[in-house]
DNA sequence: TATTGTTTTAAACGTTTGTTTAAAATAATT
DNA sequence: AATTATTTTAAACAAACGTTTAAAACAATA
């Protein structure tokens, strides 16, 4: 693995784990066994290499998300499509929604946070094809922003106190993936059936 | 107002708006007007004194909630109280989900979590409300831990992203807040219909 | 093999951090 | 009024921070 990546992956696993203030650059090189002043050859600054890997994050996790959302799939199968394919990603990186809502409050100027929810929250398509779906009256009239919420809520919160469920709950790692995995049904269910005529 | 009350609020204000770690003593200690010895004089220390700010917010909140839940109204009136209740608390207070859930973050050991949770966190005598009214055959078959995150989920989760909503849907202040407000109906409406037979 | 370009290193830079000190100012008590 | 206790102050502390320097090591090129 070259340096580069040895220190991208080895910042990325400390940002998730402690945030971006708590990891120190001299962190970052004791973990990935390189010199300190690498960090700033290669990235010329510690924010410059957070904003390096935050976007590739990015540009890895919300091309599936968007193209379940962009696609010319029915709105059912697009919400049950969007629920489980989430979970799943979130299931293999537990810490990025709290990583992601980090990143809105340290940055609250807009323009830093356009890109972010430019792919994140990325409703366009959505809210047309569900606004015609109620003019057709094929679904109850409900605000499709409220619903895009409500469906981002239900899928991403519960990874955020995710160590409070597993110990109110009495789960270990597993237990907890057994919970999400039904959850998708949950989800997908109580999302459908609020729109159901 | 004495110094000690002076240092918690500006402290709470600064904690609430960058977090803790990006908020120094010194910053603390010029808005609030004060010497940057008396922090360490009333408080021990800056971990000392978030402490015991996050314990103020906890003993000023939780009860309501909490009483809400513990009471012994209909399982259906709770779930009304709770969200607008619930709603009202943010709708005062909008970056405090986000507050709490850095704390969980920051703080991942047992112990610390345990007083957190076990007032944010209280399911005990609602789940047992819950399921006797299953058992009855009152509500339908759910899980009530997946209920009660769904909820909490509805909740909290918008108030997390509250600015992307907000430039998203180009609202402003007062629009957010009356969005909000619809939302106690839209959540309220929404748990319901999940349990109703 | 000599030369150029790239990568890595050890050491130091100036700031900022939370905390402590010890004296000064103020308030309370006798 | 004198003494004690409490509060506030300016100044310094050591440690940690992100960043930079300049030389060394290595690789690529000619």
């Amino acid at each position: 693995m070259s340096t580069e990546e040895k220190i991208k992956k080895t910042a990325l696993s400390l940002f998730l784990e402690k945030g971006f203030e708590r990891t120190s650059i001299r962190d970052i090189a004791l973990k990935a066994k390189i010199n300190i002043a690498l960090l700033n050859y290669y990235f010329r600054s510690k924010e410059n290499l957070f904003n390096s890997i935050f976007s590739g994050l990015l540009e890895k996790y919300t091309p599936t998300l968007n193209g379940i959302l962009g696609s010319s799939l029915p709105i059912e199968e697009k919400i049950h499509l969007y629920v489980g394919e989430y979970i799943d990603i979130l299931l293999e990186n537990p810490k990025l929604t709290y990583f992601v809502l980090s990143v809105l409050h340290r940055n609250p100027d807009k323009i830093t946070q356009m890109k972010i929810f430019q792919s994140l929250y990325n409703t366009g398509d959505f809210s047309k094809q569900f606004m015609e779906e109620v003019r057709k009256g094929n679904i109850k009239e409900v605000d499709p922003t409220q619903f895009f919420i409500n469906m981002l809520s239900l899928i991403t919160f519960p990874f955020t106190i995710k160590q409070v469920i597993m110990e109110k709950n009495h789960m270990n790692e597993d237990t907890f993936k057994q919970f999400m995995h039904q959850r998708k049904q949950v989800i997908t269910d109580m999302l459908l059936l609020t729109i159901k005529k």
